[in-house]
DNA sequence: GCATAATTCATACGTTCGTTTGAATAGTAG
DNA sequence: CTACTATTCAAACGAACGTATGAATTATGC
């Protein structure tokens, strides 16, 4: 199995310690199979693309997935590894940059969501950094069920959630850290969901969303207005007012809708 | 295909008119294979799931899915629509009964909030309407690509987002309405993506948001605990400031990380 | 140019998939 | 009981799945 990492293994040994020229990583028919695999599992997701799909549509033999990528969960890491490295490196070195201009005085809240949101939505203007498909291929996964792809994400993200988690403690000083960590958690989930982009929504109200904006922004890439409009919500909900925690006599305290049970149906015990 | 609804039919026709007795459509098999089907479509995908896996765990045979929800996709669609619609007209009778209270005055933005989702996360509260287990299977599937998931949702959803979408205009008028679009989509992602509960956050970060919030709230439940949480971050989300546009010459205002772009590697043209 | 490594190719393997079929059984109204 | 419908069941269908194999082809180092 994935005969190409053990000739590579054999050529390493033959260049004795110098790096492998980038020829025999990004052969053409590599980088055919990773971007025709990024589209359809956009497109399909993971369990509904089949190896024939992506090596008909990459016109590469059916077995050229499995010499080059072992298997198909190593052709999605690797799908997803060409993208999140450089993704993620940026996104510490921005911060690194912001720290050391900063001096060791706190980062503003905008400033650290500005690095990690808009590191990530950079990508959807640049096509060499997979562009908005990408990005989709991103939100859409980011809750697939499989367990192979929790734990790739939560390895190939684990460092940077932490750095990040740690500026947004000392940002956003008078807001708890449990309760900053809940935030990111849901201005993750407002991103993605918004960069996956199949919802109901969209095909509800599209219309009128790009009939609005588009005035002046017929020029801006997707990514841009996205952007616009995602950064000003994320600052909001992650300075927003704390809960007010009930008492602690916690009967009776519901503000969940209750009001109307009388008009749904009976519930059967 | 679908034995089932054909025997309904007839079985109507004879009835004249009179409803169908509930044990026809609550039938054992019917509803453990619902049960079921919910459990494993939450956990492994629409795609990843069997329909041997669903029928020997369910004890029933391997032909009681097609007879009974004629397909795979029939199924899904019931394991749906046996949830949503309660769901749905619970929530339209809810803000009925606010909008009648409120006599024509515009509605608070948290109550239009409260009754949406938190109509929703009461779900997560109650065994009989689905639990988490329907909460996360929807929260996952909503970002499902496949083409037949995403059109039974818009129409499924397609009264209540317009209603609520109406609401919301009116309780915020001080923010533009595509403006308020945006967020309503990017609280529908807050949201889904808190609910799925797959994420990276969880696994780095999981045990500080349990134990901080651990102390008075063993008590609660995890839909609670969530609402308390999540709704806060939606309103400072929907009332954030506005995007400040940017004068008509849009180049070079990217506020987007650019800084540091000398520390990644060189971008090969 | 020759030997060797790297890649491509056609083909096949063994599974598993969703669905269908027709007979067997359970349930029900007259 | 009888006639009929509704449901369950074991078995099989063809298709599609991911993967493996060994020969053929191309590229590479000396």
């Amino acid at each position: 199995m994935n005969y190409a990492l053990l000739c590579t293994v054999a050529t390493l040994r033959k260049l004795d310690g110098r790096p492998m020229p980038d020829a025999k990583l990004n052969s053409d028919t590599r980088v055919r199979i990773l971007d025709v695999s990024e589209r359809q599992f956009m497109a399909h997701g993971y369990e509904g693309t089949s190896m024939r799909m992506i090596t008909s549509m990459a016109k590469v033999n059916l077995a050229a997935v499995n010499y080059h990528f072992g298997s198909k969960e190593g052709l999605l890491r690797e799908v997803f590894r060409r993208r999140l490295t450089w993704l993620n490196s940026e996104r510490l070195a921005v911060l690194d940059a912001l720290e050391e201009r900063a001096k060791g005085a706190p980062l503003k809240p905008s400033q650290v969501l500005e690095a990690f949101f808009g590191t990530l939505l950079r990508i959807g203007e640049d096509e060499s950094l997979g562009g908005m498909t990408f990005l989709r291929l991103l939100g859409r996964t980011l809750t697939d069920p499989a367990e192979f792809i929790r734990t790739f994400f939560a390895t190939e993200y684990a460092e940077v959630i932490e750095r990040y988690k740690l500026a947004l403690f000392r940002a956003v000083p008078d807001v708890p850290k449990a309760e900053i960590v809940w935030r990111l958690h849901f201005m993750l989930g407002a991103m993605s969901y918004a960069i996956a982009g199949t919802d109901i929504l969209r095909v509800i109200t599209g219309h009128e969303m790009s009939d609005i904006s588009g005035k002046e922004e017929g020029t801006k890439s997707e990514a841009r207005r996205l952007s616009e409009r995602l950064m000003p919500f994320l600052l909001g909900g992650l300075r927003a007012a704390l809960p007010q925690f009930a008492d602690s006599s916690n009967r009776q305290q519901a503000p969940l809708a209750k009001t109307v049970r009388s008009k749904s149906q009976e519930k059967k015990k």
